[in-house]
DNA sequence: CTGAAAGCGCTTACAG
DNA sequence: CTGAAAGCGCTTACAG
């Protein structure tokens, strides 16, 4: 049986409610009593009941994290990272992880629905966020506390990582000039997604810059996925004024595109140039390996625990943002 | 403010014994009664509060996954694939996946201890089962409900799903030898966990009922990761008599092998053959594609669900086991 | 078949 | 600085 309040209080001839202030830091607790209450509990083992915390505060000290219906489930190379992120840094301040994934959009909605509704979670972790993004708005309107990766064009005043990968393209592109590759593309993802926006953006500019010309035709959409790079690739790739460069949105959609290289028989790192973005483990174990710009996933999700938490608790509106910057990988694929 | 059984009751007329009977399936309900309740309850968006029903009923209707310390965090393929399956056939019965993964043994024990002792979980989802099991130890010994994918020595009545290779792998053999391969070998992992053993005793039977000779040097540990494959298949490939079929443990190692092969400059699927364990798209990626035997994650994930909420439930200690067969997936790593 | 009441384990005004 | 008491929203003996 787990030790309650009660058992604690009676164990120092305590009333409950000294016990409880004591435990929760309050201030009016004679501070002998405090140490003697805390190495008690601890002596005791005693730890306070979630669910009976919970509905008398009113509040589930849980944070809610939803895996959108549009990423395709099984590929997803961050997951893993990103979810022991998020546990690592909750566990830390005794909050829990709610996980669940969409299969489809409406069975998305009913989740945040049902998770706010009955009350399970004090606030979301959002990624893949787009620009125009119904969960910002929906939980905007409910005034429920979310972070997310990536700022939605919605998001009023949310906390949010986001990711400046513009001095990390300007580096990749200067270094694949060096390489001697100059007619640039990039594959990309949805024109939606925020991440899409933003890298798209970052490398028009990085060429530009780099004094090369750039060919609209020589941007295209994907959809973040193998087969997607490869596809797009083998497009790219006949055209009659075929790209030797290709910078890809991430890294599945850059193997997909090596895969698409190998096949028509380019040389890879010399004839044509791929690097990726994200840093899987995958791009390191490709053949040949594949330059690409790294994130720390890992962190990132802990950066968007903080923000979350910090909001949940204090309720403080202030709008924050963490910025990291990716870094370069250069590895075979761009003859580095 | 969501509504409370009171609300329903008062909407009614009735009192919240009967509401609250109505809703949970009483049969002492009149018939009319209940589906006044039932479609009251339904119209005002009422759902029981959780934190409430907990505390009243002791119970946490959560269910516990700890991704176990040894695993490399960041290269597990299957990962998302299982917590999908969990996620989605708990989120059927209404339960929630409280999930963390730990960083080291001692809190992977923690974490245990802490979700148990705080009666935040009603049972656990064991998966990297080995045949001695400390959890499996501890958590029998506390009679917390579990069910593990793949059975330890030491669970008396645990339920569990088992993956039962032996034709999978007696296909897997002679589909290679049809091929024209006929020296052996394989990569596995740590001696203890119960994968292993089974598949490299699946491997042995299915190499020996094929009539050809074991050599014990051909079978090697190692530790379910790229590099550990690429390492284990660099050292076979130059023993004096090299093998020219390895079957590894799991899709990751045999890509390691891959990678070996293709630097030694072995031609694949001709000169030697490839083969791993999984089923995973990086698999299917991989050139040359990976054949592999492969396993339906999220089935199987579905089903340790069903079978530890059956236990949960009714409390019958009734032992029961699903049994899932691999399938074969000829590529080009054999030739296929 | 239905209802009044107790109580799960906490937190937090309120009183002293 | 400490304690008695109310109450969060349910479920479940118990009574009728």
């Amino acid at each position: 049986m787990p030790k309650t309040i009660r058992d604690v209080a009676r164990a120092l001839n305590l009333s409950i409610t000294t016990v409880s202030r004591a435990l929760d830091g309050y201030d009016d607790v004679a501070e002998s009593t405090r140490q003697l209450v805390l190495s008690k509990a601890h002596e005791m083992g005693y730890s306070p009941n979630r669910a009976a915390r919970q509905l008398r505060r009113q509040t589930s000290e849980t944070i809610g994290f939803i895996l959108p219906a549009t990423v395709q489930r099984i590929a997803d190379p961050f997951f893993m990272e990103f979810i022991a992120g998020l546990g690592d840094e909750l566990a830390a301040s005794r909050y829990d992880l709610l996980i669940a994934n969409a299969t489809s959009e409406e069975m998305e909605r009913e989740l945040y629905e049902r998770w706010i509704e009955g009350h399970k979670v004090d606030g979301f972790i959002l990624n893949l966020t787009r620009l125009s993004d119904w969960r910002v708005q929906f939980l905007s309107g409910l005034g429920i506390p979310f972070a997310s990766l990536e700022r939605s064009n919605d998001s009023a005043d949310s906390p949010s990582v986001h990711v400046d990968g513009m001095q990390a393209y300007a580096d990749l592109v200067n270094h694949m000039r060096e390489k001697g590759f100059h007619r640039f593309a990039f594959i990309g993802g949805h024109e939606d997604l925020v991440n899409h926006v933003n890298r798209q953006a970052w490398f028009e500019q990085a060429v530009c810059q780099a004094g090369m010309g750039l060919d609209p035709a020589q941007v295209v959409l994907s959809d973040l996925t193998f087969m997607g790079g490869y596809d797009s690739a083998k497009n790219l790739l006949s055209l009659s004024q075929p790209p030797d460069a290709i910078l890809c949105i991430d890294d599945e959609t850059a193997l997909g595109a090596l895969r698409a290289a190998h096949e028509i028989g380019l040389e890879i790192g010399t004839k044509i140039g791929i690097a990726g973005f994200g840093g899987t483990l995958a791009a390191s174990h490709a053949e040949p390996s594949l330059t690409t710009l790294d994130i720390p996933i890992y962190e990132i999700a802990r950066d968007l625990v903080r923000l979350l938490l910090a909001r949940v608790k204090k309720a403080t509106p202030g709008e924050r943002t963490i910025n990291i910057l990716p870094n370069l990988q250069v590895r075979s694929s761009t003859g580095g």
